[in-house]
DNA sequence: TCAATCCGTATC
DNA sequence: ATACGGATTGAC
């Protein structure tokens, strides 16, 4: 049995007995009720056994829920495997595995299962990349490549990962795609039907009632459909015979689960195609570091484009440093654009939509060198600067190490003046309308997320992931956001630019058809060369090897302890480490009351490093220690 | 000498 | 967490 209690020292399976009349019902995978230390508790039925090794007497299980097995082996497998990964516990792992039970749902007749074969696809698309064609025929054929894969900008991604899982399929095996927001994962399931047909393949996504994501969970455990879309949580969905994984975007976001114990899709998806002898594939318009570092060690293979298709494919990319020569026309320099971007968007709205992406509101202030604009960082561990207190008179100091940055000078220009970068600022679409005279606006923000557009001309102000799809592709689009994006306090705010403005460059019509992208940023920093050149292969290269020289994730194995300043403390002194751990900090966050430590080890050491965490807050939950520490693994946000 | 309380340990 | 037991403390 595994027992749904949270406490890191109870992370082991236990001991009940099973009552006669439960005999049937009690099977392995199934959920039961049992009397834990005095309280009715949840468990799953990890196995029945013929004896137990416990010295003491056994309990009989109060109650068996269900017959349903929802634990399989495999998923339990996978879950500690996670919870390993993460130093986290199964049950926590499960809590966000296992959707809640719903007894109607269950006890509704089984949905006719459609399993008529699948033909082997043709390659389509994928001979458009090097080595596509082979990853395709391998699927099909049963094997199990891994491969990463930069998509070409354009509408056919959706069509791609439609055509591997019908290869999948046709080998006799489930496809399991992971996207990070519902409207992917209702884009990629339209490519799904136009592919295989109606009823072929479910959609699974967090905003669906409890009856009908149980529904649809279960209609994938039991084998009814081979083919599944979903988003974070689906990656742990129970599909049968795996065959292949597929991450879309890894770098976005929402691929991090906010919950304990904040496992990431792709590792999630790259456990799981090693434990169920999968294919996996990583893919998006831009590559991660972490997927260059999969290519780097040959765990992955590249499936990129070549460079006539991405000529054939990419918009026309201009970059228009913010400083350069305003636009004459009056109202578009009330609105503060420079000439080239205005003059791109006046001639794309002759033929079509126009995207202008701005910046989100609530970026925390940071420092950059006054004079070159180069973000300012920790001269010993390369962390972000940025003011610790309100207000003038408190000295620079590194948000990761604390190591106050009063010598700081500029590495780029040599510079010792440091500014306090205000981001945020947004255009509004009102402004932008002015400049545009009689052109309507539409808006599609965080809260309010517009679809699609039609092949009118219509100015779109979309926030980065709002983007509406238009039906033939943008004349052209404004990228306003580069400041914001770039002198983010974020170890990844170079490629989360790129990675935004790649998105919505991949929405514009090709340079052929006269789509045009103007990026108002500086053109020679490393991001904008890269979506100048549509070349996110180098960039995630160089990124890869930045973060090996500085030594960041992917590049070595961090851990985040986050707590009162005595309980993160007291988890440290209680922490076996390996020798080779590295401490940055601790330093205040927040409101002052509690303070994070970072752990730096090599990957080599990553299962020591979380081993060492787990067994500490183990000792800690013994002691009933109150104070509670938050312990990430590789933590997404480091600011 | 007995009971209320504290602390540590186990939880099948 | 909660429950239990053994040690500890304090009052009759």
């Amino acid at each position: 049995m595994a027992v749904d209690i949270p406490l890191a020292h109870l992370d082991r399976p236990f001991d009940y007995l099973v009552p006669e009349g439960a005999d049937e019902l009690a099977v392995p995978g199934s959920r039961v009720r049992v009397r834990f230390a005095g309280r009715l508790v949840d468990g799953f039925v990890l196995a029945r056994l013929d004896g137990s090794e416990h010295a003491g007497d056994l309990s009989f299980l109060v109650r068996s829920v269900s017959a349903e097995p929802v634990l399989s082996p495999e998923l339990e497998t996978l879950a500690r495997a996670v919870a390993d990964r993460y130093a986290g516990t199964l049950a926590d792992v499960l809590r966000l595995a296992i959707p809640p039970r719903h007894a109607a749902v269950e006890a509704e007749p089984a949905g006719r299962s459609a399993h008529e074969p699948v033909e082997r696809p043709p390659a389509g698309g994928w001979s458009d990349y090097a080595g596509g064609a082979q990853f395709l025929a391998a699927i099909a054929e049963g094997g199990r490549p891994r491969a990463v894969w930069t998509a070409l900008p354009g509408p056919g991604w959706p069509a791609e990962l439609a055509t591997a899982a019908a290869a999948t399929l046709a080998s006799g095996r489930s496809a399991l795609l992971i996207v990070p927001d519902a409207r992917d994962v209702t884009r990629v399931g339209q490519a799904l039907r136009q592919r295989l047909g109606p009823g072929r393949h479910v959609e699974l996504s967090a905003d669906l009632g409890p009856a009908e994501r149980y529904r649809r969970w279960l209609a994938v455990r039991r084998g009814a459909v081979r083919a599944v879309v979903g988003t974070r949580s689906a990656s742990f969905a129970p599909v049968t015979r795996l065959g292949l994984v597929v991450c879309w975007d890894d770098g976005d976001d929402l691929h991090a689960e906010p919950r304990a114990p904040y496992p990431h899709v792709r590792e999630v998806l790259a456990l799981r195609a090693h434990l169920e002898s999968a294919g996996l594939l990583v893919g998006g318009f831009v590559c991660t570091a972490e997927g260059a570092a999969l290519c780097r060690s040959r765990w992955a293979n590249r499936l990129a484009p070549s460079r006539a298709a991405v000529r054939e494919r990419a918009p026309r990319v201009n970059a228009s440093g913010e400083d350069h020569e305003l636009a004459r026309d009056a109202a578009a320099q009330a609105a503060r654009l420079p000439s080239v971007a205005w003059s791109a968007a006046r001639d794309g709205l002759r033929t079509g939509p126009v995207l202008i992406q701005v910046p989100r509101r609530g970026y925390i202030p940071t420092l950059a060198c006054a004079a070159c604009r180069a973000s300012a960082r920790c001269h010993r561990c390369a962390g972000p600067l940025g003011l610790p207190g309100p207000g003038p008179g408190s000295p620079p100091a590194c948000r990761w190490c604390g190591r106050p940055a009063a010598d700081w000078h500029c590495p780029e220009c040599g510079s010792t003046r440091a500014r306090a970068v205000v981001v945020g600022a947004r255009r509004t679409a009102e402004e932008l309308g002015r400049a545009f005279p009689g052109v309507p606006v539409r808006t599609s923000g965080r809260d309010e997320v517009l679809a699609t557009v039609s092949t009118d001309p219509v100015l779109v102000v979309a926030t980065p992931g709002a983007e509406p799809v238009p039906s033939g592709g943008y004349a052209a689009a404004l990228l306003l956001d580069g400041w914001a994006l770039l002198t983010r306090p974020d170890l990844r705010a170079a490629e989360e630019a790129l990675r935004r403005w790649a998105a919505a460059a991949a929405l514009v019509r090709p340079a052929g058809e006269g789509g045009r992208v103007v990026v108002v940023a500086d053109g020679g920093i490393r991001p904008v060369q890269a979506l100048i050149r549509w070349d996110p292969i180098g960039f995630a290269d160089d990124e890869l090897e930045e973060r090996t020289q500085l030594r960041f994730p992917p590049a070595v194995r961090l851990a985040a302890i986050s707590g009162a300043p005595a309980a993160v403390a007291d988890l440290l002194a209680a922490s076996d480490l390996p020798d080779s751990v590295e401490r940055l900090g601790p330093v205040p966050v927040g409101n002052g009351s509690a303070e994070r430590l970072l752990l730096r080890v090599p990957r080599r050491d990553g299962a020591r490093l979380a081993a060492g965490l787990k067994a500490a807050a183990a000792v800690r939950s013994a002691r009933k220690a109150i104070e509670p520490v938050r312990v990430q693994l590789d933590p997404r946000e480091l600011g």
